[in-house]
DNA sequence: ATCAAGATTACCT
DNA sequence: GGTAATCTTGATA
Protein backbone atom coordinates (compact mmCIF):
# COMPACT_ATOMS: atom_id res chain seq x y z
CA UNK A 1 0.00 0.00 0.00
CA UNK A 2 1.65 3.33 -1.19
CA UNK A 3 0.21 6.81 -0.31
CA UNK A 4 -0.36 7.39 -4.24
CA UNK A 5 -4.09 5.95 -3.84
CA UNK A 6 -4.66 8.37 -1.13
CA UNK A 7 -6.24 12.19 -1.66
CA UNK A 8 -4.25 14.20 0.51
CA UNK A 9 -5.89 17.37 1.84
CA UNK A 10 -3.77 20.61 0.89
CA UNK A 11 -2.25 23.34 2.87
CA UNK A 12 -5.21 25.59 1.55
CA UNK A 13 -7.99 23.07 2.96
CA UNK A 14 -6.68 24.24 6.76
CA UNK A 15 -5.83 28.05 6.06
CA UNK A 16 -9.44 28.86 6.48
CA UNK A 17 -12.01 29.61 9.68
CA UNK A 18 -10.98 26.52 12.19
CA UNK A 19 -15.21 26.22 12.61
CA UNK A 20 -15.45 25.63 9.17
CA UNK A 21 -12.82 23.47 8.98
CA UNK A 22 -13.72 21.04 12.76
CA UNK A 23 -16.85 19.61 11.09
CA UNK A 24 -15.46 18.69 7.35
CA UNK A 25 -12.90 16.72 9.11
CA UNK A 26 -15.32 13.95 10.04
CA UNK A 27 -14.65 10.94 7.96
CA UNK A 28 -11.78 12.20 6.92
CA UNK A 29 -8.55 9.89 7.22
CA UNK A 30 -5.60 10.69 9.79
CA UNK A 31 -2.65 8.75 8.45
CA UNK A 32 0.48 8.51 9.83
CA UNK A 33 3.46 6.63 7.83
CA UNK A 34 6.31 4.96 10.03
CA UNK A 35 8.66 3.54 7.97
CA UNK A 36 7.04 0.77 5.51
CA UNK A 37 4.48 0.44 8.02
CA UNK A 38 1.06 2.89 7.95
CA UNK A 39 -1.24 4.05 10.65
CA UNK A 40 -4.63 4.68 9.84
CA UNK A 41 -7.75 5.95 11.25
CA UNK A 42 -11.23 7.47 10.37
CA UNK A 43 -11.97 10.99 12.22
CA UNK A 44 -15.08 10.35 14.48
CA UNK A 45 -15.11 13.10 16.35
CA UNK A 46 -13.28 17.07 16.83
CA UNK A 47 -13.67 20.24 18.65
CA UNK A 48 -12.61 23.64 17.60
CA UNK A 49 -10.74 25.88 19.77
CA UNK A 50 -11.33 29.43 18.13
CA UNK A 51 -8.75 32.38 18.51
CA UNK A 52 -10.02 35.63 20.61
CA UNK A 53 -13.69 34.74 22.09
CA UNK A 54 -12.80 31.10 23.15
CA UNK A 55 -11.82 31.28 26.70
CA UNK A 56 -10.76 27.33 26.45
CA UNK A 57 -8.49 27.83 24.07
CA UNK A 58 -5.05 27.76 24.80
CA UNK A 59 -4.42 30.57 22.50
CA UNK A 60 -6.72 33.37 24.35
CA UNK A 61 -4.17 35.24 26.26
CA UNK A 62 -1.81 35.28 23.37
CA UNK A 63 1.21 33.81 22.19
CA UNK A 64 3.60 31.70 24.84
CA UNK A 65 6.15 29.30 23.99
CA UNK A 66 3.63 26.35 25.11
CA UNK A 67 0.49 27.82 22.46
CA UNK A 68 2.64 29.87 19.52
CA UNK A 69 2.05 26.29 16.83
CA UNK A 70 -1.80 27.65 17.75
CA UNK A 71 -1.03 30.43 15.46
CA UNK A 72 0.91 29.51 12.57
CA UNK A 73 -0.23 29.03 8.97
CA UNK A 74 -2.78 26.21 8.66
CA UNK A 75 -1.71 22.70 7.91
CA UNK A 76 0.24 21.79 10.90
CA UNK A 77 0.11 19.56 13.93
CA UNK A 78 -0.09 20.85 17.39
CA UNK A 79 0.79 19.15 20.40
CA UNK A 80 0.49 19.38 23.97
CA UNK A 81 0.95 17.43 27.35
CA UNK A 82 -1.60 17.37 29.58
CA UNK A 83 -2.27 15.91 32.85
CA UNK A 84 0.89 14.41 33.57
CA UNK A 85 0.44 11.48 31.20
CA UNK A 86 -1.14 12.92 27.98
CA UNK A 87 -0.57 14.17 24.67
CA UNK A 88 -3.66 15.43 22.23
CA UNK A 89 -2.69 16.47 19.03
CA UNK A 90 -4.59 19.40 16.83
CA UNK A 91 -4.38 20.26 13.78
CA UNK A 92 -3.62 24.60 13.18
CA UNK A 93 -5.94 26.03 11.21
CA UNK A 94 -6.63 29.30 9.39
CA UNK A 95 -3.81 32.06 8.31
CA UNK A 96 -0.51 32.74 10.23
CA UNK A 97 -1.16 34.81 12.99
CA UNK A 98 -4.70 33.44 14.42
CA UNK A 99 -4.52 31.07 17.10
CA UNK A 100 -7.01 28.37 16.11
CA UNK A 101 -7.02 24.49 15.99
CA UNK A 102 -9.20 21.53 15.95
CA UNK A 103 -8.58 18.76 18.62
CA UNK A 104 -8.59 15.06 16.88
CA UNK A 105 -10.73 13.27 19.93
CA UNK A 106 -11.88 10.28 18.59
CA UNK A 107 -11.36 8.23 15.39
CA UNK A 108 -11.76 4.30 14.64
CA UNK A 109 -9.00 2.38 13.76
CA UNK A 110 -8.89 1.59 10.03
CA UNK A 111 -5.16 0.09 9.46
CA UNK A 112 -2.49 -0.52 11.53
CA UNK A 113 -4.44 -2.03 14.45
CA UNK A 114 -1.86 -4.40 15.62
CA UNK A 115 0.81 -1.51 15.97
CA UNK A 116 -2.18 0.78 17.89
CA UNK A 117 -3.13 -2.37 19.96
CA UNK A 118 0.14 -3.12 21.28
CA UNK A 119 1.55 0.79 22.31
CA UNK A 120 -2.25 0.67 24.12
CA UNK A 121 -2.65 -2.52 25.83
CA UNK A 122 1.17 -3.73 25.25
CA UNK A 123 -0.05 -7.09 24.08
CA UNK A 124 -1.58 -8.41 20.61
CA UNK A 125 -5.02 -9.87 21.41
CA UNK A 126 -7.89 -7.52 22.19
CA UNK A 127 -11.43 -8.13 23.63
CA UNK A 128 -14.42 -6.01 21.62
CA UNK A 129 -13.98 -3.74 24.23
CA UNK A 130 -10.42 -2.89 24.09
CA UNK A 131 -10.73 -2.40 20.11
CA UNK A 132 -13.54 0.10 21.20
CA UNK A 133 -11.06 2.01 23.30
CA UNK A 134 -8.38 1.79 21.14
CA UNK A 135 -8.55 5.58 19.66
CA UNK A 136 -11.70 7.03 21.13
CA UNK A 137 -10.10 9.76 23.40
CA UNK A 138 -7.28 12.54 22.34
CA UNK A 139 -4.64 10.82 24.66
CA UNK A 140 -5.58 7.84 23.52
CA UNK A 141 -5.04 7.97 19.59
CA UNK A 142 -1.41 9.91 20.72
CA UNK A 143 -0.62 6.80 22.26
CA UNK A 144 -1.37 4.23 19.30
CA UNK A 145 0.07 6.44 17.00
CA UNK A 146 3.06 7.68 18.84
CA UNK A 147 2.42 11.16 18.58
CA UNK A 148 3.92 13.14 21.52
CA UNK A 149 6.37 16.46 22.05
CA UNK A 150 8.45 15.53 18.79
CA UNK A 151 6.00 15.72 16.79
CA UNK A 152 4.50 19.14 17.64
CA UNK A 153 4.65 21.67 14.64
CA UNK A 154 5.26 18.67 11.90
CA UNK A 155 3.93 19.60 8.70
CA UNK A 156 0.23 18.11 8.26
CA UNK A 157 0.60 17.69 4.18
CA UNK A 158 3.82 16.33 4.85
CA UNK A 159 5.30 12.66 3.62
CA UNK A 160 4.99 11.59 7.55
CA UNK A 161 1.51 12.46 8.97
CA UNK A 162 -1.52 13.68 6.71
CA UNK A 163 -4.81 13.89 6.19
CA UNK A 164 -6.50 12.65 2.97
CA UNK A 165 -10.31 12.55 1.82
CA UNK A 166 -11.80 9.88 3.16
CA UNK A 167 -15.46 8.46 3.75
CA UNK A 168 -18.77 11.46 2.35
CA UNK A 169 -20.30 12.29 5.41
CA UNK A 170 -24.17 13.24 4.93
CA UNK A 171 -24.68 16.45 6.86
CA UNK A 172 -27.64 14.92 9.10
CA UNK A 173 -25.01 12.55 10.33
CA UNK A 174 -22.59 15.25 11.76
CA UNK A 175 -24.23 15.99 15.58
CA UNK A 176 -22.41 19.22 17.74
CA UNK A 177 -22.61 19.79 21.31
CA UNK A 178 -20.65 21.73 23.77
CA UNK A 179 -16.84 20.20 24.27
CA UNK A 180 -15.67 18.08 26.92
CA UNK A 181 -13.15 18.40 30.06
CA UNK A 182 -13.09 21.85 29.94
CA UNK A 183 -13.88 24.82 32.52
CA UNK A 184 -14.55 28.32 30.41
CA UNK A 185 -16.87 29.23 27.77
CA UNK A 186 -18.43 25.49 28.14
CA UNK A 187 -21.53 26.48 26.27
CA UNK A 188 -20.04 26.80 23.03
CA UNK A 189 -21.13 24.13 20.68
CA UNK A 190 -18.18 23.50 18.74
CA UNK A 191 -17.15 19.65 19.66
CA UNK A 192 -18.13 17.90 16.29
CA UNK A 193 -18.98 14.23 16.07
CA UNK A 194 -20.51 11.36 13.68
CA UNK A 195 -23.94 10.45 14.82
CA UNK A 196 -23.96 6.53 15.74
CA UNK A 197 -20.48 5.98 15.77
CA UNK A 198 -19.31 3.81 18.14
CA UNK A 199 -15.91 5.03 18.66
CA UNK A 200 -17.56 8.60 19.96
CA UNK A 201 -15.82 9.09 23.12
CA UNK A 202 -18.77 10.09 25.43
CA UNK A 203 -22.01 10.52 25.20
C1' DA B 1 11.01 30.23 43.55
C1' DT B 2 6.55 28.58 44.07
C1' DC B 3 2.07 26.98 42.86
C1' DA B 4 -2.41 25.64 40.95
C1' DA B 5 -4.68 24.23 36.86
C1' DG B 6 -5.28 21.32 33.23
C1' DA B 7 -8.76 20.28 25.68
C1' DT B 8 -7.37 12.83 30.24
C1' DT B 9 -7.26 8.11 31.46
C1' DA B 10 -7.62 3.87 34.07
C1' DC B 11 -9.26 1.73 37.81
C1' DC B 12 -12.15 1.56 41.82
C1' DT B 13 -16.89 0.69 44.15
C1' DG C 1 -20.27 7.60 39.20
C1' DG C 2 -15.99 8.91 41.54
C1' DT C 3 -11.08 9.94 41.78
C1' DA C 4 -5.93 9.27 41.96
C1' DA C 5 -2.11 9.57 39.04
C1' DT C 6 1.30 12.60 37.12
C1' DC C 7 4.16 16.80 35.41
C1' DT C 8 4.50 20.83 32.32
C1' DT C 9 3.27 25.36 31.78
C1' DG C 10 2.29 30.07 32.84
C1' DA C 11 1.12 33.27 36.29
C1' DT C 12 2.55 35.11 40.63
C1' DA C 13 -2.73 33.14 43.99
Amino acid sequence: MNTLQFHKLPETFFQKDVLKIAPKLLGKYFIKKEGQKLLIGKIIEVEAYVDKIDEASHSFNGVTNRNKLMFASGGKLYVYFIYGNHYCCNVVCDKEGVGSAVLIRALEPLKGIEIMVERRFRKSEVTAKEFLNLTNGPGKICRAFNIAKDENGMDLCGEEIFLAEGEKVPKKNVLQSPRIGIKKSKELPWRFYLKDNPFVSAK
